[in-house]
DNA sequence: AGGCTGGGCTGACGCAGATCAGCATCATCT
DNA sequence: AGATGATGCTGATCTGCGTCAGCCCAGCCT
């Protein structure tokens, strides 16, 4: 694998074959670069926005505010993930965006992509492939929601996550870096703070998986994936339009 | 508003204004109609799929299935909804979709669609932006079950169906005909149907809406709406590509 | 140093909603 | 007419998770 290429060319290479043509024109998009710090909203809902990016380093996660207070996080965005895709398409963006990390990340306009879809069609497909990709990703977030105690939603959510940054060579099998605190997992799984932090005791006491100091490392991989019926599938389907 | 136009056409049109012949164009592509049983599943999971379908007349379900047995619906189609239309991007479908009603559908091909963004490509903008909305959605959903009490996720969600059907002229802000079952709402809502039957009945009491005998009656439409927060603006946001 | 803040951690208690069990109604089938 | 199967409805009980309240530690200010 070329590890020298950006997450996101590294993340598409992995279910594309692709040119390395191809991947040039993928990293190209990463000329405009912009740095974030943590912490500060880069994009709120309502907000007119008129590019996207693609993550280059750092965490970032999107979510939606209710007026109790109550916040829900849609997803997270890691290395070779984009962002804001569809505030694009629509006049404003949905929801906010804050990065969780200090983020650096590539503006890209839509103008860019149509150059290289244009330059390189197989591009085009490559990403929508990602972006479909994003949407199973969400309903698979519903189904944990929806369908899942918290200990299987906190075992999902922990293997998707590898699964991810495996993907762009930030984590093996064993595990990985994770600066996630237990406030954000609990928004993003529907669950307290408190009772978070429950589940990742009991699940450490189980030998599972531990989660302590910014690195989950896998103890019994097994036994998480079958605790709550992980199927990566979704997360690296090739689908027809990529042979 | 045209209202001799297929339901599509017409959810199409009410965001995006088309000329006669781009209307036309829509209707054109219901010409391969099939009809589908209720209760017998169109599309399950893991099957190799090639075309989507645009609905017609009756209520359709899409859903994923749990190892346990339980069932998360992810979203309910109605009449002018697309259906697996991302499992045509994919090679095989990533869920299950089945009838709720008896179902009309048009086949539509990419073929047909690409032939039709040719000729008029104001459409190809109208699709996405239908397609968008569809994820949104699924966001809102979400946040339903992650965030959203029991009550609160009934009154959201029948509110946003009432608005979904009245945009293909199936409903009034007075109510709608309703083909749910109290398990099928369960099911969608992350509920046991016996709660789902308690909150439907406090609602009731409660002078909000009713629910009985396939029919939604809204009893005080702007309390509902403050019970739950509901913003509709997701729903029928006008794009940048539309003007 | 001392205070402040953010994050992890824990026990006691309460409640929303699940589960269990059962009844009533209606449509369809035999 | 009786049997069967959906669907709606209800009370009693149980439980997963939230809420409240508080402690501890580390890092960062002043």
């Amino acid at each position: 694998m070329n590890t020298h290429h950006t997450p996101f060319a590294r993340k598409l290479g992995a279910f594309v074959a692709l040119s390395d043509i191809e991947l040039a024109l993928l990293d190209q998009l990463h000329s405009r670069r912009r740095s974030f710090a943590a912490r500060r909203d880069m994009v709120h809902e309502g907000q007119v926005e008129r590019s996207a990016y693609i993550v280059a380093s750092g965490w970032v996660c999107s979510y939606k505010l209710l007026p109790s207070g109550a916040r829900q996080i849609v997803d997270f965005q890691i290395p070779g993930d984009f962002l804001g895709l569809r505030s694009v398409l629509f006049r404003t963006a949905d929801h906010n965006i804050e990065p969780i990390t200090r983020v650096q990340a590539s503006e890209v306009q839509a103008r860019d992509l149509l150059d290289a879809f244009n330059t390189a069609p197989r591009l085009a497909a490559a990403v929508l492939w990602a972006a479909s990709r994003d949407e199973a990703m969400v309903v698979e977030h519903l189904v944990d929601l929806g369908r899942r105690d918290a200990k299987q939603r906190m075992a999902h959510f922990l293997l998707e996550l590898g699964a991810r940054l495996k993907l762009v060579g930030l984590g093996t099998n064993e595990g990985y870096a994770c600066p996630l605190t237990q406030y954000l997992l609990a928004d993003a799984l529907g669950l307290s703070a408190v009772h978070v932090n429950r589940v990742l005791r009991d699940l450490r006491e189980e030998g599972l998986v531990s989660f302590q100091q910014g690195k989950v490392i896998f103890e019994n991989f097994a036994g998480l994936v079958a605790l709550c019926d992980f199927d990566r599938t979704y997360l690296d389907h090739e689908g027809p339009l990529m042979r």
